[in-house]
DNA sequence: ATGAATTCACTACAAGTGTAGTTGCAATTT
DNA sequence: AAATTGCAACTACACTTGTAGTGAATTCAT
């Protein structure tokens, strides 16, 4: 029942309202236009299904136009897709994965100091309570 | 022109004969049937589609039975795929999609060791003839 | 307040997906 | 040879996705 069963076009909008929300669908459009080149019914289409999905909340400002709020974060969608992916392209396992990024994604020696660092850290895993990161004990795969 | 647009259980079909080719479509349904579920006529289906996607050929073996083998390389797909997911996910940002699995998946010592070396490597962006993680241009079927 | 411009709620429609069923042969078994 | 089993080819059908169009209702500008 995870409220993230979103596709490729409504990321597109997912995005422009976790950027910054609310909005009106004329605004979102207008956010996208230019990269996607979209009709503004279509990202009206884009956003009552979001809304259908419960992916994102409408009411009325003042003014009385329907504005749009992702109810989802995206930190949870993402995750959702990273589980989807992993599984479905990589079997679940996660170190190929992490190899395949290492070996094609060019990473500046910073970048790469970093991950090893969040490599290392990762070997602690002792789940504490001041953990922000992660939301309740998901686990990989379930 | 990519000819990998795999759906989900299309690559439940793809892993099976990528782990071993050619086959005949009862042969993949009944490797995939305790897994998924599907009828053979299912299996059949994807099949054909994929024969229809040329991600896969197929012929008749001696028999007169058709069996089917990938046309596409398992590490072709899985580029594509990644590179996709990259971008819609992640913005086509590989460090924050590194950091995610890295924090997320549960890695051993020894999986954090090569995968550190995996990060060290990738600075030395020598795409080496000594490269052994790429199978050689060597198409599936000759 | 009234016409113009927006916005809303529906509808459209083809391609792709998931998941089979049906029908007609061809090979195998009795 | 007749019955059975297996396979190929075709058909089915609801749901999702991409990408809008229409017509009614509402808001805005004067």
């Amino acid at each position: 029942m995870t409220a993230s069963d979103i596709s490729e076009s409504e990321w597109v909008i997912m995005e422009t309202l976790w950027d910054h929300a609310p909005r009106t669908a004329s605004e979102v459009a207008q956010a996208v236009r230019e990269t996607t080149g979209w009709a503004d019914n279509t990202v009206r289409t884009l956003l009552t299904r979001l809304a259908a999905k419960g992916a994102v909340e409408s009411r009325r400002n003042t003014p009385g136009v329907r504005e749009f709020l992702p109810t989802v974060q995206r930190e949870a969608c993402v995750k959702e897709e990273s589980r989807s992916f992993l599984k479905r392209v990589f079997r679940g396992s996660a170190k190929p994965l992490l190899a395949h990024f290492a070996e094609n994604a060019r990473l500046s020696p910073n970048e790469v100091q970093e991950l090893k660092r969040l490599l290392d850290e990762s070997l602690r895993q002792t789940p504490s309570p001041t953990d922000t990161t992660n939301q309740p004990k998901t686990p990989i795969l379930p």
